[in-house]
DNA sequence: AGTCTACCGACAGGTTGTCGGTAGACTCTT
DNA sequence: AAGAGTCTACCGACAACCTGTCGGTAGACT
């Protein structure tokens, strides 16, 4: 007796076993196998819906990214809130660990996961660079910033904190604030703004 | 008639095509059978120097940085030299460009060789964070810079450099300059240096 | 003559992607 | 309502390839 679902309904299905597997063994470790034994399908459904494996990746990363860069746009629009909250809001509503689980975050960087990091982290510079520049370009006008290069700003923020904050395991928590320390003074030197203005935003966020 | 030759030779033989061979079709897709077809050699011999295949990555990552990071090095200790010059001494020899051939490095960018560029990087920012945070602190103590994190503003500085100016393939020149500049200006102002003294030094070196 | 080690190539075990064919769901017709 | 027809999710054997192993060989050196 044969189990049909909606293409959709199992293409999520296939994802949700790639992201546990690919989690558990990285992506190289993890086979197709794998993931048809644990779901129970043939080969030949695995590759009816997605082309190869990488496709499932692709697919994976789409699904892993859009929501933390939704979540981030939601932040930037929200012309409500202060500047400075917004971008320091849209920052941290990167930070994908929520959504998806906090072991798999540990395995998702560094060992076997090159690929899958540095596509990711592709997509969330794509989409999140032009939300930070334009929030950048405002803080301009209002004169809470200052910086000639608004796009490059944006960039190097973003980059590093995608690669820094990745190997903090094994940090103590003094280590831990210093490094965030360092990160928001940096940050305002680069946007040329006030010392000590992106430190008190961030205490309004985390005091809510 | 049995071709022998010593370990150390050999090994850097299959350095030599493997190196070749990632830059043409990236670690995943190139095989060991490519390399040891391309060399003569048999299965046997591959695994009597290399203990697997990413061991093989590994050497050659190591082989890479090494020069990379002793010229980095020789830059920073040349005490003669005055300080800025020495800083963007050390980033300029990162460029690994000259030694490997130009369009070697277009290919270890992005696809298929994310764990390799992942492993080239980590030796890079690991061996030269150290460097450049030395000299940030002396930098402090002349008055050249005014820095509170001399660690992580090195950190910050290498990672970024290190990601950003990878994907530079299709940029005009006058794009190329842009980001040049702003480079420039927002490490100056991580450093708290004087605005405008590192692109003067960066003249300097250019102008020898 | 003896030892050391670089070298060989067949082989086992596992991986990805393909392909002809099957079965369940849905529509259309009579 | 029942049968025919179509669409598509699903199946599993298979080809081609890949990595790593292992017992054994041949050249160099003592």
């Amino acid at each position: 007796m044969r189990i049909v679902k909606t293409a959709e309904e199992r293409k999520n299905e296939i994802l949700d076993v790639a992201e546990q597997l690919f989690a558990e063994k990285g992506f190289d470790n993890a086979s197709t196998n794998d993931i048809i034994k644990r779901i129970g399908i043939a080969r030949g459904t695995l590759y009816h819906h997605f082309g190869s494996k990488e496709e499932i990746l692709d697919a994976l990363v789409e699904r892993m990214t859009r929501d933390a860069i939704a979540r981030s746009k939601a932040v930037v629009s929200d012309k409500n809130r202060p500047l400075l909250d917004r971008l320091t809001g849209a920052i941290i509503a990167l930070d994908i660990n929520d959504g998806a689980g906090p072991e798999v975050f540990e395995q998702i960087h560094k060992p076997h996961n090159a690929l899958l990091h540095q596509k990711m982290q592709e997509r969330l510079i794509g989409g999140v660079v032009p939300l930070i520049s334009e929030l950048i370009r405002e803080g301009n006008e209002t004169g809470a910033f200052d910086s000639k290069y608004p796009d490059e700003a944006a960039e190097m923020i973003l980059i590093y904190s995608n690669i820094a904050f990745d190997a903090l395991a094994g940090l103590t928590e003094e280590e831990l604030v210093h490094k965030g320390q360092a990160f928001i003074c940096h940050v305002e030197r680069i946007l040329g703004a006030e010392e000590g203005s992106l430190a008190r935003a961030i205490m309004n966020i985390l005091n809510r």
